[in-house]
RNA sequence: CGCGGGAUGGAGCAGCUCGGUAGCUCGUCGGGCUCAUAACCCGAAGGUCGUAGGUUCAAAUCCUGCUCCCGCAACCA
């Protein structure tokens, strides 16, 4: 039954490919670690796994930090494909395949796809008469337009005629509302609405697959001034990386349709929506289960005690081990929804959890077991009603946990064998085994019991490696148990350890770690702020000419009167006496100042911006103010003699 | 009225589909034990389940209004 996704005996799972920008933060992990998770328990089941990730290359944003950096597109991404595979080396990733946007094989997939969808009329061309946003190279229509302005960043768009192709999604409407409605292709199932009722309800749109201003991107076949749209160009990693369209790889046959896409929640529509769309012009199946979790939340947390958070992975692995980082965010990820990250939530599991209930459990139960016996039980054992419960827990465990594994479920998975291990050290109470030792004849009975627990703990271990792969194995040796001893086939059985069993204790698998000590160490960690250094970099790298300098107009002025914009959260409209007519700024500091505080104030504004219209108000000019820390913002103020409009230079 | 999610003991969550003793983890307090990584086991305190109504013999659970939070969207000229 649990076998039920990899019947073929074959099991095909991906993460995104992700856009490489920024440093990875324990975010990024998420998805590749439950990936890996997943991907190591099909192998344990007998699975032949195909487990994919790579990097998203091609793109404007590339093409412009490739700039920045001076270098080129393709030694920019180089690099930094170097550092995720770093990331995922580290954090053990058992990766079968790396797929890049720039690879060979996959440019080659990707013009193929479209030349077939070309000839199969599913992609045309038109004349582009929607709005266009220069600065955020995008394309909008009239209906995403807000206030007749870029919804991504409120400028101002123009109309542009330009060549462009598209991709005939509208066809699909309905089909799609079927896979999604009548399927159970999407999970969690509450996306289900959200995507009908925002995106699909209405008819699709077609979509533009083509941009000209983009060089960074994968040239159309037949017509090279364009390029494809990234979205295009990435979800087609899916299958490009099997061999489909190109000769590189020869695995489509066999692992295609994916049992599973893994996302994370923002991109749920895309793979929602245009991926099987794509696929059914294709005439492809559609993979078997798209499954979009959640966000993990750095700031939903309220420190307790001041605790600086760290978020690289790095650093948090070497603090407090890989597997444990592996732990902790597959434990507290809830299904379908958001989870909490910090420093304090992060030591709390490792204390409880897999210090106190896993790591005890497994010192106390071998240390027993070398102490009354030398390390090696006796066959003669007696078993008592007292050992049924824990008996059956253990054996019934394998299956629970596969069924969850399938869902997708991995921190019911990891709380329901976490059971099991809390279940085992009551047993340890209920059986007293120290006063057992001290009577030769209840030696068998003993025996019984330190053999129960092994057992017990082999069961869990074995079924909690593919979460911690590093430190499963250390106990196996502690416990004596052969590689025979945890393969999968044996763990929904009692009694599979040789009835002499030989342990073997050794080092703490997870020390305890003092908070109150963490804390202090965490927060010289933090009070270094090694950003600044990077931002000096950058400022040196990026100069600029007093000429250039001298195109912004900066000048005083005075806010004689404010209100707040009510439609709009952080938005506040300012008039200005700027020493001439006046004029009306609008400014997100809604947040960090009230109306009745800023009036009478002297403050400075550029005062040659482009004038803007921000959630239906004009605004002429810009108030400067600074950022203040994590979430807080100060207005530059002038004396209160400043006069109102003289330049500053 | 843009879309959606949420409000349950100090913290984080489950329960709500199919109404009927409010459950889990952490924390706090008390006890037990001593094999163990000051770990483990037991017990207790603590909630009028956001608010106001309605349906019902009975509502955390169904219906309606309201308030507040959080995403998305909008938005920091």
């Amino acid at each position: 039954m649990s076998n039920e996704n990899c019947v073929k005996g074959k099991y095909y799972i991906t993460t995104p490919i992700y856009y490489p920008s920024g440093n990875p933060h324990v975010g990024h992990c998420y998805t590749t670690v439950a990936c890996d998770t997943i991907a190591r328990f099909k192998r344990m089941q007998g699975c032949d796994v195909m487990f994919l990730t790579g990097t998203d290359e091609h793109g404007a944003k590339i093409q412009q930090n490739a700039e920045k950096a001076g270098m080129s597109p393709q030694d920019f991404v180089d690099g930094l494909v170097e550092k995720f595979k770093k990331l995922w080396s580290f954090m053990n990733i058992s990766y079968d395949r790396y797929v890049r946007t720039t690879d060979q094989y996959h440019i080659e997939t990707v013009q193929n796809i479209l030349t077939k969808l070309h000839d199969k009329g599913f992609i045309y061309k038109g004349n582009y008469v929607g709005k266009y946003c220069v600065p955020c190279e995008s394309f909008w229509t009239e209906k995403q337009l807000v206030d007749g302005k870029c919804p991504d960043c409120g400028r101002e768009v123009i109309d542009s005629k330009e060549d462009a192709y598209f991709l005939k999604l509208s066809d699909f409407t309905d089909r799609i509302i079927d896979l999604l409605k009548n399927t159970d292709y999407l999970r969690p199932e509450t996306r289900v609405n959200e995507m009908i009722n925002n995106f699909v309800k209405d008819g699709l749109e077609d979509l533009c697959i083509s941009r000209t201003s983009v060089k960074w991107g994968i040239p159309f076949p037949f017509d090279p001034d364009h390029t494809v749209y990234v979205w295009l160009d990435a979800l087609l990693n899916y299958i490009s990386a099997l061999g489909y369209g190109n000769n590189t790889y020869n695995d489509f046959d066999k692992f295609w349709p994916a049992n599973l896409h893994m996302t994370a929640k923002e991109i749920v529509r895309f793979h929602s929506i245009v991926w099987p769309a794509v696929l059914m012009m294709l005439d492809i199946p559609v993979p078997k289960r798209l499954y979009g979790h959640g966000w993990i939340n750095f700031n939903g947390a309220k420190m307790a005690k001041s605790l600086g958070n760290v978020v690289d992975p790095f650093i948090l692995g070497e603090r407090y081990g890989v597997d444990a980082v592996r732990y902790q965010i597959l434990r507290d990820m809830p299904y379908g929804s958001d989870s909490n990250f910090s420093n304090e939530i992060m030591i709390g599991r490792i204390n409880t959890d897999l210090a106190n209930d896993l790591g005890n459990l497994v010192s106390r139960t071998v240390s027993m077991a070398e102490q009354f016996f030398g390390g090696t039980l006796p066959s003669e054992k007696t078993s008592d009603p007292l050992d049924s419960e824990l008996k059956s827990m253990a054996t019934a465990l394998l299956e629970k946990v596969a069924g969850y594994i399938d869902e997708a479920q991995l921190s019911l998975a990891l709380a329901e064998i976490f059971k099991v291990i809390s279940r085992a050290n009551k047993y340890i109470d209920e059986t007293t085994p120290w006063i057992l030792a001290k009577d030769e004849s209840k030696k068998p009975r003993l025996a019984a019991v330190l053999y129960n627990l092994l057992e017990t703990i082999r069961i869990c271990s074995a079924l909690l490696c593919p979460f911690m792969p590093q430190t499963m194995p250390k106990v196996w040796e502690q416990i004596g148990a052969e590689e025979n001893d945890v393969k999968y086939e044996t763990l929904g059985t009692f009694g599979v350890l040789s009835e002499n069993v030989t342990v073997k204790k050794g080092p703490v698998l997870f020390p305890r770690i003092d908070l109150d000590k963490e804390i202090e160490e965490i927060n010289t960690l933090v009070d270094k702020k090694p950003d600044i250094r990077e931002d000096e970099d950058l400022d040196k790298a990026n100069t600029i000419t007093i000429d250039q300098f001298a195109e912004v107009k900066l000048r005083s002025g005075e806010i004689t009167a404010c209100e707040k914009i009510k439609k709009a959260k952080k938005l506040l409209k300012l008039t200005v006496d700027d020493g001439r007519g006046g004029r009306q700024i609008v400014s997100g500091i809604a947040p960090w100042y009230t109306p009745e505080e800023l009036v009478g104030k002297k403050i400075v504004f550029v005062a040659n911006l482009a004038p803007a219209k921000l959630c239906g108000e004009t605004s002429e000019g810009m108030i400067l103010a600074c950022d203040a820390g994590e979430n807080d913002v100060r207005v530059l103020f002038l004396d209160k003699d400043t006069p109102n409009g003289s330049t500053i230079r």
